[in-house]
DNA sequence: TAACAAACAGTCAACCCTGTCTTTTTGTGC
DNA sequence: GCACAAAAAGACAGGGTTGACTGTTTGTTA
């Protein structure tokens, strides 16, 4: 309407640092003093940016979550990408849930936690939330059967890979009330045995898993047979 | 100091009602509005309590929200006895999932919840929240070993079982943004077979269990075998 | 260099929330 | 019936948060 055909993009590349700036101020501020406790004000003031700037950017509070939203999304995905990357090829079940279990303990699980607490009761969040919540979700799980080499054509496969993820979010939320990290590397261990177990138990044809990073076979054997003390 | 040993709990007895409301009121509230819209003003409307009142009674907030906490810790544990004497005698590994599945995903849990999460930056509210949460989370645990039967004594045992704690924690959690039940369920089915197949693989004497509600053998028997469309 | 728009800066008013204070009512003991 | 204390009621001030508003700088285009 207004503005026509004349400048764009140039110096508003520029300003995209500010927005950076404004967001991971965001993110840490969730982490720090949790969803109520991050007001605007802090938030500028810890990104050095003045009031009048940051409203220009973000107009409204929900107008800046709701990107800070879509940046965490963001940093989970390429977090998870990079820690699987970075995995030993083959390392087998229990390398997989250790990604797991840190990720899900990490500083972006507790500020989306703080996100999801507040979705719940806040519509215009959860709006925000709730499909890349979705996204990152679906993501996870094909991350999962993938570095475990798991068959989800088996009955029942599918199932074990989504109680392996709400097992690791249970273990997420539980670690920011008490963080008793012994307590969590007992319960994976033990998780490990199980999921090798039940994924070996009904083993459909393994052969034409093309791309996956640790065919069921390899990690089974991979597995070094560590927990004997886990009681 | 000031008061002499005069008059003590007469009058005082009609004024618990008042407390009751205004704590029922917090729980309400904190599921409908969450923590940081759960103001003392609201609670004082909800309860029908007049501001003096309620501030008499708790003289500042974090009274207040410590005494909620209180209650529902009470609330928890009574919802979660009644649940296991409603129980079928020996229902079976997946009788008892369902009852987890349901705390953790009731009105209750959804308050502990923000509870919990408001907690992580409120030293105060901590100090009051970790050590009952500690105490139901032990009560919990000891509820489903006695249900399920299963002997703690036998390696593996006692992380399968928390295991199981921290896996209804998460799917409680996934719940209060999308609510699947369905997803629960499924996953719920496998992991009653994930359950009775690793607790029968280590069976110790079982014959010493005295008061468990179902033995190990009665209740893997009593598991009618439906799960076969999980997929 | 002049004009114009976007980016940036900072102040201000309205709002809500908490907790203190004073006043009134209710109940109990003498 | 009276005195006293607990309970209940409501007004009020202080602090903080949000977003609107006006002014200033910077950069781009003609």
């Amino acid at each position: 309407m207004v503005t026509a055909a004349t400048t764009r993009v140039p110096q508003e590349e520029r300003s995209r640092a500010m927005r950076a700036r404004l967001l991971e101020a965001t993110v840490e501020l969730l982490v720090e003093r949790g969803f109520a406790g991050t007001s605007t004000t802090l938030v500028s003031e810890r990104a050095g940016v003045s009031r009048g700037a940051q409203l220009h950017h973000f107009p409204t509070k929900n107008d800046l979550v709701v990107a800070a939203v879509e940046h965490l999304t963001a940093v989970r995905g390429a977090e998870l990408e990079a820690a699987a990357a970075a995995l030993p090829s083959g390392g087998g079940t229990r390398a997989v849930l250790t990604l797991l279990g840190d990720h899900f303990t990490s500083p972006v699980f507790t500020a989306a936690l703080e996100l999801w607490v507040a979705a719940r009761t806040d519509p215009a969040l959860m709006e925000a939330v709730a499909p890349l919540e979705q996204k990152v979700g679906r993501e996870v799980h094909r991350l999962t059967v993938e570095l475990l080499g798991a068959d989800e054509s088996v009955p029942g496969v599918r199932e074990l890979v989504q109680a392996t993820l709400d097992l690791v979010r249970g273990l997420g939320l539980a670690t920011t009330i008490t963080d008793d990290r012994r307590r969590r590397e007992r319960i994976l261990d033990r998780w490990a045995q199980v999921i090798d177990q039940a994924l070996d138990a009904a083993p459909g044809p393994t052969s034409d898993a093309t791309d996956a990073r640790a065919t069921r076979a390899t990690s089974a054997h991979a597995t070094p047979a560590t927990p004997r003390e886990t009681t």
